[in-house]
DNA sequence: ATCCCGAGGG
DNA sequence: CCCTCTGGAT
């Protein structure tokens, strides 16, 4: 189920293996970083809410016509959830969203100035936002480092041998162990990129990956 | 554990 | 057809 079993290895051993991964990801993704299209923190956190189980392309194609009605925190609370609905349909669970996304606007105009908070606990306690969007959010906006763990960061900690904890939070204090901190928002991103690119659930290409000098799994999915 | 959920890929 | 997509709330 994930992949072949880990290797035993000593922690320098496994330290110096993420050394050279952290390396090729500089290599391949030199840039890494959101591809939410976005202006402001607000709307960065908007996307990630969105994204939840969706595609970010999917996010992207929705996002224009939405920000253009509602630029702000202070027109979405105006709004009502079906009003928002049509604009956010086709990303799927719908619902939820359009109304998660109206109480958040809600609660940021009432309770920050209509600002995003950047805190952790505070942004985890908006409706819709839970550890992982709060962690990109603070990681993509302002900078806050901290290793967000989605389905493809678990996949490929997995795959990699980096970690071998199914909780998100356990994963993603497994990686920040193993990578210094101030590449840790980089290297969100670039796993993630990896992860939907080269590196996918179904059929990755091993044979394309940077990686695969230093994955475990490579060949074996 | 289950529900929310449309869309694209294989 | 089934699986997957930057999850969160119940």
């Amino acid at each position: 189920m994930g992949g072949v079993a880990c290797p035993k290895e000593g922690l320098e051993e496994k330290r110096k293996r993420a050394e050279a991964i952290l390396k090729a990801l500089k290599e391949a993704y030199p840039k890494a970083r959101t591809e939410l299209k976005h202006e402001t923190p607000f709307q960065l956190l908007v996307a990630t809410v969105l994204s939840a189980q969706a595609t970010d392309k999917s996010v992207n194609e929705a996002t224009p016509a939405l920000f253009a009605r509602f630029p702000d925190a202070f027109a979405l609370a105006q709004a009502t959830p079906e009003e928002v609905e049509p604009f956010i349909r086709r990303i799927g669970l719908y619902k939820t969203k359009a109304k998660n996304l109206v109480a958040l606007a809600k609660r940021l105009v009432e309770e920050y100035g209509g600002e995003v908070p950047k805190d952790k606990e505070a942004l985890m306690r908006l409706p819709g936002v839970g550890w992982k969007t709060a962690t990109v959010v603070l990681g993509a906006a302002f900078g806050v480092p901290g290793i967000a763990v989605d389905t493809h960061v678990a996949r490929l900690a997995h795959r990699l041998c980096l970690s071998e904890a199914k909780a998100p939070e356990r994963i993603g204090k497994d990686l920040e162990a193993l990578f210094p901190k101030e590449d840790w928002v980089f290297v969100h991103h670039a796993l993630v990129l990896h992860g939907r690119y080269v590196c996918t659930a179904r059929r990755p290409r091993c044979k394309a990956c940077a990686l695969a000098p230093y994955c475990p799994s490579r060949g074996a999915v």
